[in-house]
Formats: C-alpha cells, structure tokens, sequence
DNA sequence: CTCTTGACCGACG
DNA sequence: CCGTCGGCCAAGA
C-alpha cells in the first residue's frame, strides 16, 4: 500500500502530458513542500513498482538528467527510460535531456 | 521519539 | 568541470 505522499506524487506524474516531462523538485513544488521535498519525492517514486502505469520516467532532476528508474541511479533500465521519452519526443544526449527548460512542464 | 538514508538541489572554491 | 557542504522532507528501523 502506498502512501498518502506517494499518491500525489503518482497523480502528479500521471498529470504531465505526453512529450514533456517535469523535475522532482516542481513535484515537490506542486505538493506545497519546500527544501528537501524533492528527496522524498525521489523515494516515492523509488518505491513505484507499477512503471510505466505511473510514467515517472517523465520525471527527472533540475538540470536534465535522467536521474534514475526502478531504484537505480544507472544500468539497463536507465536507457528504457531514456528509450521510453525519445519515443515521446524527448531527446536524451549524454543521459541528459536535450531543450529541457522547453520540455519541462510545470504544474 | 531518534537516527539514517534517498531516483535531489544549489552554492562555493 | 569537479568535489564538498549545507539544507532540513518522508519513511522505515
């Protein structure tokens, strides 16, 4: 069972349209939080197990990177994430996304 | 209640 | 560009 937290976090994501994406830290923004929201922003979606019916791969951190997917930071789910947004229209360079500040979407 | 940890961020040198 | 430090949220042990 998730957590109250957790299911903001999940209906937020669900919120963000197809070829865009949004920060861990404008989640925690949109939730009312401050300072280290976004660190538990990090952990509810660490706890997400039900990708990509949540898409947190539309999630990444304040300077356009992928930051990480099914709990972890690097590895072969990082690049289905990066695989899953090029398919959306969001092109991934370096781990990093490419006119991220026209991509990101904000609540 | 206290302590640790985390898919983080921003400032500083 | 890179390492380090301060910050002060939520959940689990």
């Amino acid at each position: 069972m998730p957590t109250p937290f957790q299911n903001r976090v999940y209906a937020l994501c669900k919120k963000i349209p197809r070829g865009k994406v949004s920060t861990y830290k404008e989640i925690g923004k949109a939730l009312g939080g401050r300072g280290q929201i976004y660190r538990a922003v990090g952990m509810a979606l660490k706890n997400n197990t039900h990708a990509p019916v949540v898409p947190c791969h539309r999630v990444v951190a304040s300077n356009g990177a992928i930051g990480g997917y099914h709990g972890s930071t690097r590895g072969t789910f990082i690049e289905k994430k990066i695989k899953l947004l090029q398919q959306e229209g969001v092109l991934v360079k370096d781990n990093k996304i490419i006119h991220f500040k026209k991509k990101l979407y904000r609540f």
